[in-house]
DNA sequence: AATGAATGAGCCTTCATTCAT
DNA sequence: AATGAATGAAGGCTCATTCAT
């Protein structure tokens, strides 16, 4: 009967956000069990009481992380009304001075080179990028169906936007100095509009 | 007095392809110095004689890599005569049982997520972009010139493409259940559909 | 003023079994004091409320055993009355389906291999043969008195007796494909033959 | 190519003798690679290069202990001529200023409280008491031919006392104030008495 | 009386690096 | 040039014990 029952749930909570914080900060390759044990202010022992081990205690902060990440996305997008502007409603995903932001390049990038190697890992990035193509489904077909973006299969040209921006935005992340953000906005305008308008050009085969 | 004087070269050569091919296929975080050994049949001995230390022969490897890559990107891209078939070149991503693409994709993964972290990486893949922007621009200008394009800002647009081919790629290795070839193909074809030849469409704001 | 007065009886009896249990089948090296709360559905601090420590709960526990063997020792005895009919009762040893007998093997083995390091338990174990050696040495001087058995030093003889029954009984647990009870209860029985009745034999010097 | 051929072997000698004498001070259960390479004059780097885990040296240990303790019965057995003097060769049991034996009685007990739990280990003390086993049988067919011992199975024999052997030596080394060697010796010989010459005696059923 | 959260020492193991040969 | 023996620091995990409730 423990005193305080939310106590668990606010530990793990403690514990996740000192381990997505010290896994962005130095790489999960580079991390160890007392850096997270010191950023959450607990022990060794206090730790293992609620994360059996390593691979765990990471698989489930990676997970809370997607999570919070598509909560965040779900939000924003609902903040907006058009299917364009829906589409355009992840420009939040250039800037940093968002807290989720700030640890989600190098958790993103953490993912994904371990999915190379992991299933448990790819199926993470998956699901992440299954939720996410949902969303964007979802402006399509509204756009689609009121005539404002050409009938292509909405799930594929979800894709397609979704592997644009994280292009796009992966570089604006890795190297600022030579891609500004007007780039990144602008680039993610420019095509798709050669994506959602294409009846307007003379499709190349 | 070696007395086969390319003895050096080739034996950092041997260690070299033998560092990339352990890291492709483990993640450079689950590599050891006796992995590398062993792929490189040398002794840890052998190896210190060529490499000073784990981080020298890393970067060394990685940087092999990325010369690789572009000699490779280069090569192919001359053999086209069209701005738009040289940008359209670049679909020998797409085919995994070339050898330097089959190490290539962990490799890029894992530069990328020690990037975040370390300015020697991030140097890495900076140069590696920017030398994959000059051939772009290359064809770009090309293009431009000839009436074929649109006249953007060549490196800027250079960046666009290069942006959106990693982001399909991305997808496209990772998730290949969902992110069939021809979609890549497709979706990079539409997507510089719009940045190519926006004088066919209405611009949107 | 303990609600039920008997309880503290009652949690060390519970104790006690799950500690002894837990030993016999994973051997006192293997058995953490979880593994023993477990068994006996406390809580940590519910055993300590009980035994100080580990070493305090495993002395209680092998010395709570050695009683209960001895007590078991005497009362087979005593349903015999002649005096080889008693020395042979203790082939209660070859039946495993005896619930004191299934832990009572590996407790014995755990005890002598602690004993060789640790006075207490050489103690325990000391005590343990002392208490036996009575037992045996009623029943010689009980035989003797009646002429049934050479007048040897009893306490001396009842050693002999009690460290053949273990010798052989040890083989008996250890390897039962090569010692079957047969094996074991006729070594016995042989043995003391050459003990019990040497004014038969020539002896050897 | 190793400078000195022989260094492993050397090396493995050197690690078995101090994973030996510190099990045998400490018992196995208390023993931390630390100790065997403080003892072992060697890192744990060094240990670890040839033994890959704690449990690869210790059986590698007491397999070893029981090899030498084969050879020496062996070779004291074959010292002796007449095949009782043979039987009674085991007497430099009791003598714990050899060396083999001062450690060898803390072994022994260490393996069978394992062997109770772990195949590995029972293993090992079957073949070392088949590897006895033999040695007597020898004797005894000996004497038997020659009309100095009843006809009895050899094997179930040599079982026999082998196990009064070990019964006696036991409670020998673990009690010396209460079995002193003369007892052990005399009991022993008391109890083959019964068994190798029953035909002098009226045997009981 | 009893819980179980928390501590922190201790242990096995891995591994980059050094160095004698 | 090359070997591989040896080092020792570091990390993940276990677990007896303590203590607030």
């Amino acid at each position: 009967m423990p005193a305080i029952p939310e106590l668990e749930a606010i530990r793990k909570a403690q514990i996740l956000e000192a381990a997505l914080k010290t896994i962005a900060t130095r790489g999960h390759a580079n991390v160890t069990m007392d850096d997270i044990c010191k950023a959450a202010n607990l022990s060794k022992g206090g730790l293992a009481h609620y994360y059996r081990s390593k691979n765990d205690l990471f698989q489930a902060a990676f997970q809370e992380f997607f999570n919070r990440i598509f909560q965040r996305s779900q939000e924003t997008m609902s903040a907006f009304e058009g299917p364009m502007d829906q589409l355009l409603s992840f420009d939040w995903l250039y800037d940093l001075t968002d807290p989720d932001l700030n640890i989600g390049y190098p958790i993103v990038f953490d993912v994904m080179s371990i999915a190379v190697h992991d299933d448990t890992y790819r199926r993470i990035f998956h699901d992440w990028i299954d939720n996410w193509i949902v969303l964007l489904e979802g402006a399509l077909r509204k756009g689609m169906a009121k005539g404002l973006f050409m009938k292509l299969d909405p799930e594929s040209t979800a894709r397609t936007i979704s592997a644009i921006y994280q292009g796009t935005a992966t570089r604006w992340y890795l190297d600022p100095e030579s891609h500004s953000t007007e780039w990144a906005v602008l680039s993610f305008k420019q095509a798709i509009n050669g994506l959602m308008q294409p009846y307007l050009t003379k499709p190349r085969t």
